[in-house]
DNA sequence: CTGAAAGCGCTTACAG
DNA sequence: CTGAAAGCGCTTACAG
């Protein structure tokens, strides 16, 4: 892109008001040392003349960045846009400006992507999309952010990361143990988990919660299918395929994120199979179309738009010693998608 | 937000490699005049410190903005959250960052974001959000988006705008007319238009089109009932109950969104009436969701995330004498939402 | 090909 | 309370 052409300067407003730069910078940033009539003066006149400051000068010369940067899988995800709501909003009213970037679930294009934020200097830097299993796979940019956080800068995430930072950490645990409860209180012991990728501390979390609750039946999670696909709508909808194709029997399917589940739900109509008659189906997250869809779904709530403005709120406090952590809570949504197991016979 | 700590500099890296300031800029930014052997070199270098160049300094100093401002009514909305995935996708791709904001409909918070835009030396401003009908609500706004392009920034919008922009024009006045000759031809007489603010001009465009068809079969749309709330979900299912209570005899709803229409076919179905037996349901837009609701969403379909695609496309492109305009073209996706007009008896 | 120097538009000690 | 000056970290003519 080509550069912008001079604009007005803050020595024009300083010009036109008569007084001096420090001065007329002193008015319009607001501080102090400057009588209240001169600076009104200059704010009038900058007002009259259309005057922006130029923020790359300001950052520069030492002023405060108003920019955070926001990093999610995919913008086009109702589970990051709704966070994404969050944050621009409660940034909107702070007068921040945010930046967001697509990590796309790639470790290499996020780690990118968290140099460029770097590079912009962006004073903030939240992490909304999950961390990995692995953590060799985020130690680049785990180091680039303990970086930019000993010079300064701050960071908050969603989710279970490696990296030591205040965190809003979402109820996966407890969320997927409710839910798997909710399915085997219905009766159902035919449940098959349509999971995302294996490698996000999103799904192990949400599998560890869905392996307690098993247990507490006497149950293992070794003896339910688990099936890891896209954590996409198409993903959903495939890993029904296979189910209906292969896994005889199945009474309930429980997918990890709604975006499955919708999938999921799509593929079962269009092969004829009555939710919840003859197979049960339950996702998580509540996205906001989970309670139109037809049977409306059966899920657990995590509240994504307050998500998105606490971790702004954590990362706008200044950083203390501990690492803050917040957890979401949860809530299990009953709706029209879950009934009780079907019986074999009769 | 306070300011971060002074990173590594390019002049740390220039001394490391025993070169100026002058050379190791050069190697980094890729400009000739540098041997390959001495770029190498500095390269290299930089790599293994982890330099990032400060932005703001660089572009303050003249190089290239990196950044492109992107105005959407409400990032949570689908329609919005699609048409910022095609533009983040694109931009990622080249290495450019998007700040987003929202206007939330409000004509005088999107002047306040695209001042801040302009704050920021974006080098491009993408306004994704409807235009007013009124001029003078925009009046403002267009002129600051007039300097700014004085001033050799690039402004690209989605829809009608007042400003003298470069524009990916949404097929709204067809597509309403085609959404609208489906009912028809489905013998539907009695149809209910459930919109969204009346001062939007894609409100406008869509409702123009539905007209044209009426007219075209010798109805008004003077004698249709065109009910305005909310551009949103909650929009739709409260024109839903009033339509129910109060408009005797509808055989079909058309909403002027996907968001209002899942709303009507929320309404619809926690009021027991069976769509399309009873009453059919239109929407617009063909967010991602709708081929997945029960039943299936009939629509007009917009390619969103392309229009994003298109729209940075086109701002990414040197500005032109006559601005350019490319419309995105539509695509009615008759699905399970729609069915013949219930005849009045038997 | 390489370097010394000016300048981008601000903010902030430092004097007065 | 006000101003002259240095400096933030780059890029880009201008010399060599």
């Amino acid at each position: 892109m080509g550069r912008t052409r001079s604009a007005l300067r803050l020595v024009d407003v300083a010009d036109r008001a008569g007084v001096s730069l420090a001065t007329a910078s002193r008015a319009l940033s607001g501080r102090d040392g400057v009588s209240e009539e001169v600076a009104d003066r200059v704010r009038e006149i900058a007002r009259e003349l259309g005057y922006v400051a130029n923020l790359h000068a300001r950052t520069l010369a030492g002023g405060a960045t108003s920019t955070v940067g926001l990093i999610v899988h995919e913008i086009d995800d109702p589970y990051f846009s709704e966070i994404a709501g969050g944050v621009v909003r409660l940034a909107g009213e702070q007068g921040l400006m945010v930046q967001i970037c697509h990590s796309g679930r790639d470790p290499e294009f996020e780690l990118h992507e968290i140099r460029s934020l770097i590079a912009h200097r962006v004073g903030v830097i939240i992490v909304a999309g999950s961390g990995y299993t692995d953590p060799k796979v985020q130690a680049a940019a785990k180091a680039e952010l303990a970086r930019f956080q000993e010079a300064g800068g701050r960071v908050a995430v969603i989710g279970r990361h490696s990296v030591t930072a205040d965190a809003v950490l979402p109820d996966n645990e407890e969320g997927g143990a409710a839910v798997a409860e909710h399915l085997l209180s219905l009766g159902h012991r035919k449940i098959v988990v349509v999971a995302g990728p294996q490698r996000l501390t999103t799904i192990a979390d949400r599998l560890a919660g869905v392996a307690r609750a098993l247990d507490a039946q006497g149950m293992s999670i070794d003896a339910v299918p688990v099936l890891h696909t896209d954590f996409t709508r198409n993903g959903g909808a495939e890993a029904a395929e296979k189910i209906l194709d292969q896994v005889a029997g199945t009474t309930a399917i429980l997918a990890l994120n709604d975006a499955m589940a919708i999938g999921v739900l799509s593929t079962l109509r269009s092969r004829g199979v009555s939710v919840p008659g003859q197979i049960s189906v339950a996702g998580f997250d509540d996205v906001s179309v989970a309670a139109d869809l037809a049977p409306s779904l059966t899920t657990v709530r995590l509240p994504m738009a307050q998500m998105g403005e606490q971790v702004l709120t954590m990362a706008l406090r200044p950083s203390s010693t501990r690492p803050r952590r917040k957890s979401t809570g949860h809530e299990l949504i009953v709706r029209d998608s879950t009934g009780p197991a079907r019986t074999r016979r009769g």
